[in-house]
RNA sequence: GCGCGCUUAGCUCAGUUGGUUAGAGCGCUGCUUUUACACAGCAGGGGUCGGGGGUUCGAAUCCCUCAGCGCGCACCA
């Protein structure tokens, strides 16, 4: 074999790209546990984990998610590279509003049918048939891209799991007080006949007529005179001289458009005094601000206009017509009735649309399902920054004072100021929506009190389990139609897919329980012996290692009876591994200790004093009674490991959907944060500066990119200069621009490669042998060559640190061709073409270690080409390379930075 | 209305805590087809860093102010 095999002098982009990408996966790097198996990662290493923002599975993969892939794994391939435990979970999200709308059109377009026609089961059937197709899609698209996630984790927000986690979640919520029943005011989409969360409104601006009306002594404007049919208190600023002579309180008669009605007049500061007249009037059941006012002041409601968007008997003649048809029939009336002093053609108004392709909102008085954002309540535990286990708190608290106290770090800084300003106006969160896709909400109703009272709202049944009959009368129930808005979900995310909660992985009748029992028992025995220490045992190991993760035969791990709910776990690491659910059947500790007593010692006690241990408890014989069974839900080693996450790096857009539901859910379920740093970025747009999308036909498809130009130019075109949270326009030429550089990467290293001196025995008896790891040459120039790659090297790891992935790749791009390619190449071809044997051997050598050291540098941008070329410098260079346990060679991805 | 961001080479954008001749990609000009690469090399042109003021030995960078553009939030009926 020769001892130099060229590199072709052609580089086939697809080909070498999905090579390669095969390899990585076989090879199962992306997995952390398989890192540690093969040795190429410490089991002791320091953990970094991303949980992927998953993309919606309404679609197909565009420009940004890319950007977005691209960065995560570029900071995942960083990390892994310098030896830590890199966990990249991917993952689907089902979009419940936006799937079921897609699904609904194409049903509509391809079968003229509406969801009714089909019904909510066979509707179902096809939304998960459609969300399938276009997950494996996706995935497919992902992968092309280059991403390093694990597949073997890989979830979907409205998979089984998940499923179970948004029920535990609702579950304890409820039980905190935290989720609650009632009737206020919500966004209401007459179109989708759905509620909507105010983050779902997107106002737009219109031009319409502003009317003023005659209202007794007063004048109000309205843009909206169809509302106005109920208004019964006028309001007026407490200090506008104008109207001082009216008190709060007062009532008098007037004539309005349907006959005579008594109005009150409120005085509240809401009123702005320098807007037209300085009065209005108010609708409560369609406005945000009026309903909070007669909260307020305990005033009566009236619904006007109905779910479908039409005017309720109350407007007499008007009933039943839709808005737009009734609103110039009900300005004429005004006019004739002299009620309409004034227009002002010109008048600028915002409109609530529903952002998820749905109609005009209207504000709607309905029964929902709502999160607190201020109730206190009790957090358990708590791992958070200035809020102390045990301590009272709100969710409004657990949100600011996770990113105040910097235990969550924001990039670009300027993000936390939108962040707080968001939470200032936060109000409770509406989570119930009438969809049929979603997770349904996991309350029942008994059917008969809903019968007697003439309404299902009392007394729910909320229950993790599926529940088939009223556990007070045992009649039927019926389970809450309506579906969770699909952040609830969303919310969950960073730590349902590390596994969370333990509890649905435990019911299966296989071994896993065992385990529990072995530790039951050597709880047992810590507890007579006085101690909290439980030293884990050998013989389980195999079982109990896979589910207690951090946890080995013989580690020492701390145990706390904290009340008769919750038992906590902490693993060395202090990582809290616990609690508490009816699971498994447990020996009671009484069986135990007959059972145990008699063949195990428990050294320094005997029986006689282990039996006085026992009656000196009397509490622990209650909860035995009460229990009889010792249950642990115990954490998943994953969420263990790996929660907090490192790092997410959504969009800016996405900061109050995915970011706040993520620290409210794991501040409150958890007592964690759910990552440490988010690092947002901003949107890709087209040469005009605009958004990419389909409807507007500017349309980019970055996998017709990656068979153009490889997806490493792609990558590398949308990181370099992309700085956080700013906005990058993107086109083709970029593209082009880095494909020549993935050109030059190969070419400088075919150069290398096709000089490699051929020695000759004679050549190698004098020495001129093998280079080693710790090769220097003699030359000071090669030498500082040498010195500044290191140094370069370390100003990239600064800048990666950082999360400066757009100066990070830059400077290695730079350096590569700028100075490595450019420089010294040229400074060494006159060696490698002269005589000299030593000195060809020695440019060689310098040559081939800075372009090792180069590759690595610029795999995490670029991973295809480098890897391509290291697998090539591997199989014909013995003398760098390693193999694995499995006989195979290392790869450039698990490679040391 | 409140808040945020942007304004740097013809175009698109970087510029980390203020510090030597302000950088990159594309584009432009000239030369070069020299056995890694024309998807290239070498050489070059091009910026009073939006305007004005201030702090400083020193400002694209910090402060004030004005202008243009964009975005987010908001209870102006």
């Amino acid at each position: 074999m020769p001892e130099n095999q060229e590199l072709p002098s052609r580089y086939d982009v697809k080909e070498v790209e999905d090579r390669i990408y095969a390899l990585w996966e076989d090879s199962g790097y992306f997995n952390p546990d398989i890192c540690v198996e093969k040795n190429a990662t410490s089991s002791e290493a320091e953990p970094f984990s991303i949980v992927l923002p998953p993309p919606n599975v309404t679609g197909t993969l565009h420009i940004g998610h890319a950007f977005e892939d691209t960065l995560q794994d570029a900071m995942i391939r960083f990390e892994r590279m310098r030896g830590k435990r890199t966990l990249w979970v991917p993952g689907t999200d089902h979009a419940a509003i936006a799937t079921q709308a897609k699904v609904e059109k194409i049903l509509w377009d391809t079968e003229h049918k509406s969801r009714h026609d089909l019904g909510r089961e066979e509707f179902l059937r096809r939304v998960e048939q459609f969300a399938k197709e276009s997950q494996s899609t996706i995935i497919r698209q992902v992968k092309r891209l280059g991403t390093s996630m694990d597949w073997s984790r890989e979830c979907y927000t409205f998979d089984e799991k998940r499923n179970q986690a948004v029920r535990e979640a609702f579950k304890r919520l409820y039980d905190l007080g935290l989720i609650y029943r009632g009737a206020r005011i919500v966004n209401w989409d007459p179109k989708l006949q759905t509620t909507i969360s105010d983050d779902e409104i997107e106002w737009r601006e219109e031009t319409v007529p502003l009317y003023y009306l005659r209202y007794g002594p007063f004048q109000i404007a309205t843009a909206r005179p169809e509302t106005k049919f109920g208004d019964k208190y006028v309001v007026m600023h407490p200090e506008d001289k104008r109207y001082e002579q009216y008190k709060h309180g007062e009532k008098f008669e007037l004539e309005w458009i349907n006959g005579p009605v008594v109005a009150t007049v409120i005085k509240d500061p809401v009123v702005d005094m320098a807007f037209g007249t300085g009065v209005m009037t108010i609708t409560p059941w369609h406005d945000a601000v009026d309903f909070d006012l007669s909260e307020r002041y305990k005033l009566e409601k009236e619904q006007i206009i109905d779910l479908q968007g039409r005017l309720l008997p109350i407007a007499g003649e008007f009933a039943g017509m839709k808005i737009a048809e009734a609103r110039p029939k009900i300005v004429e009336k005004l006019k004739t009735k002299g009620l309409l002093p004034k227009i002002e053609e010109k008048y600028v108004h915002r409109i609530a649309v529903n952002s998820r392709g749905g109609g005009v909102v209207e504000p709607q008085i309905l029964e929902q399902w709502f999160v607190n954002v201020n109730k206190k309540f009790r957090l358990e535990h708590s791992e958070l920054d200035g809020i102390a286990s045990g301590q009272e708190t709100t969710l409004k608290e657990i949100l600011r004072q996770t990113v105040a106290s910097d235990q969550i770090k924001m990039m670009p800084e300027r993000f936390r100021k939108t962040y707080f300003h968001w939470i200032d106006n936060l109000r409770d969160w509406c989570i119930s929506r009438q969809l049929w896709f979603g997770h349904r909400i996991p309350v029942w109703y008994c059917k008969a009190r809903s019968e007697e009272r003439g309404a299902r709202s009392d007394n729910p049944i909320v229950s993790i389990e599926d529940v088939s009959s009223c556990p007070s009368c045992g009649g039927p129930v019926e389970q809450d139609p309506d579906t969770l808005d699909t952040w609830f979900s969303s919310g969950l995310w960073t730590f349902t897919t590390l596994g969370w909660p333990f509890l649905s992985q435990l019911s299966g009748p296989d071994s896993k329980t065992w385990d529990l029992k072995i530790y039951g028992e050597d709880i047992f025995r810590a507890l007579v012996n006085g101690t909290k220490r439980i030293e884990t045992r050998a013989g389980k190991a195999e079982s109990s290692d896979k589910y207690w993760g951090d946890f080995k035969p013989g580690d020492v791990i701390d145990f706390r009876l904290a009340d008769e709910a919750t038992d906590t776990i902490l693993s060395p690491e202090r990582k809290v591994s616990k609690v508490v659910k009816n699971v498994q059947h447990f020996p009671t500790l009484k069986e135990m200790f007959a059972a145990y007593s008699a063949t195990h010692d428990y050294p320094g006690k005997t029986t006689e004093q282990i039996e006085d241990w026992w009656r000196k408890r009397p509490a622990l014989h209650d909860r035995i009674q009460k229990y009889g069974i010792w249950v642990f839900e115990l954490a998943d080693p994953d969420l263990a490991a790996y929660h907090p996450t490192s790092l997410m790096a959504p969009g800016y857009e996405l900061i109050f959907f995915w970011v706040a539901r993520m620290i409210l859910f794991a501040g409150s379920l958890l007592g964690q944060v759910p990552f440490r740093t988010v690092c947002f970025h901003g949107i890709v747009r087209d040469k005009q500066g605009k958004k990419f999308s389909k409807s507007a036909g500017n349309g980019i498809d970055p996998l017709e990119l990656s068979d153009k130009y490889g997806a490493d130019a792609l990558r590398m075109s949308l990181i370099v200069g992309a700085a956080p949270g700013n906005d990058v326009k993107f086109d083709e030429s970029k593209v082009r621009g880095y494909r020549n550089f993935t050109t030059k990467i190969w070419n400088a290293s075919r150069f290398v490669l096709m000089n490699k001196p051929t020695r000759t025995d004679a050549d190698k008896e004098r020495g001129l042998t093998q280079m080693t790891d710790d090769w220097q040459p003699r030359s000071e120039a090669r030498q500082a060559r040498l010195k500044e790659l290191a140094d370069i090297r370390q100003e990239i790891t600064a800048h990666m640190e950082k999360y400066e992935l757009h100066l990070a790749s830059e400077k290695a791009y730079h350096y590569f061709w700028h100075t490595f390619a450019d420089k010294i190449i040229e400074e060494n071809k006159a060696a490698l073409r002269g005589d000299d044997m030593a000195e060809k051997i020695e440019a060689y050598y310098t040559l081939e270690t800075i372009l090792r050291g180069a590759l690595k540098l610029l795999h995490p941008f670029v991973p295809f080409i480098t890897e391509e070329v290291w697998q090539i410098l591997a199989r014909n260079h013995a003398e760098y390379t390693r193999n694995d346990a499995d006989g195979r060679r290392p790869m450039l991805m698990a490679e040391k930075w």
